[in-house]
DNA sequence: CCAAAAGTGTTTCCACTACACCCATGT
DNA sequence: ACATGGGTGTAGTGGAAACACTTTTGG
């Protein structure tokens, strides 16, 4: 079978935008690039896509080389094709985004790694067109999470419903009612409430809550609308 | 400054999946593809991205110089990213989706070249994974016009409520009390009713209506619920 | 006993739904 | 006159928002 003998090739890449929460703001992962151009500066997890490999593949391979996670949320973004991101040669970008709980893998990442998480409204500057993904990453995060419950990605298996709120609050730059907020979650029934409470934030102490996987999967796609006046938010 | 020389490159191409509303169905442009493999078969509108172009500007050249077109609304669709997608070699494909009114441009696409408009229920078979593309491109279109003031971009300059509902309709499958439909659309204060009225398919007559193109430009990333009960369709 | 955060109910209001009749015109 | 599609109004309902007090307990 003959080839496309004509055409150009060009060097395709993976960036993988890795959002996580630890409880009290939501955070982004760089690392700090290993090789030149740009050796040292931050960066977005990347790498380029091997012969055989699928860009979700790729992707994850990505993630598990350079944090040792895997089986993680993870989504395509955006294809980045701008002829001159990447100044030492042309290279494609498709990227992806991902969810996850710092807590419950940080020592993996800090001792094996240098990855390292930043307040996502105070990171360095990256490299390329990064900050663009960045932002494009956060305003998709927004859109989906104002529709879907993806946010349970972001948490540990259980947790409780003032930090459900401290995650939303953070992600829409809004403050919400607790009263309204907490019937809106537990309506959707994708919550079972646990009889031990977490007790270090609080003298009284909060329920903790598991998410109910089954329901989780079979109501990924229905919609929510956690976030009050979403028209005005998005 | 150095190149990345170890790493493979691939072929990347652009395929655009063009919607367009005739006033009666919702339909797809597709062209006999021209070259090896598959001549012949039925096919997106693709090409290759050439050595200094951005992605978008390939979607914009393949779209112009396959049906003549230009300044229509597009977007990118996602990646396709699979090594075995295209037989011949591997090939990523960016895709494009766009929405146009078909009978804007309705001889233009006929007389100068060889694409064709078919029912999206009704299309012949797609090469590679073009149907998949497809799947999605839909996906996103309902998902999307469910939520902003998106097709417009099918519909002519002038156009009735009826037609926009039928459009709706068609897009969901669905039947819509048109009282209820046409307070929704007018609260919006997206249109401007016009004083001349279309009479080729009543008797009485229906209003025209123009977009408020400002309007349109600033609120389309609000919100709208156009479609009763989105969530048990989408 | 005081501070700090958790938890809980009610009322108001608005947006969505369902639904049926009259209007204008060409034949 | 009648058939065809266009256009409009209302009553009822349910979900969202606004709002304040009580509970628990560690210090």
């Amino acid at each position: 079978m003959k080839r496309y003998s004509q055409q150009t090739r060009l060097l395709v890449a993976v960036d993988c935008i890795i959002f996580g929460f630890d409880g009290q703001e939501l955070k982004l992962l760089l690392i700090q690039r290993g090789f030149e151009p740009e050796r040292g500066k931050w960066s977005l997890m990347g790498g380029f896509v091997k012969p055989t490999e699928s860009f979700e593949g790729a992707a994850a391979r990505v993630l598990k080389e350079l944090t040792g996670l895997s089986g993680v949320y993870m989504e395509q973004l955006h294809a980045f094709g701008d002829p001159n991101r990447d100044p030492a040669e042309r290279t494609a970008s498709i990227t992806y985004f991902s969810l996850i709980d710092i807590r419950k893998y940080q020592q993996q990442i800090n001792d094996d790694f240098h990855a390292e998480w930043f307040p996502i409204r105070k990171h360095p500057r990256l490299i390329f067109d990064h900050e663009e993904m960045i932002d494009m990453a956060k305003d998709r995060l927004q859109y989906k999470a104002a529709l879907h419950p993806i946010l349970f990605e972001l948490l540990p298996d259980k947790f409780t419903l003032p930090q459900l709120q401290t995650l939303y609050e953070g992600i829409y730059d809004a403050e919400i009612d607790k009263r309204n907020f907490s019937r809106k979650v537990l309506s959707t029934g994708l919550l079972v409430k646990q009889k031990e409470k977490e007790k270090e934030s609080s003298k009284r102490g909060a329920f903790y809550y598991k998410l109910d996987k089954r329901k989780y999967n079979s109501k990924f796609h229905n919609f929510l609308n956690i976030i009050p006046n979403a028209h005005n938010l998005i």
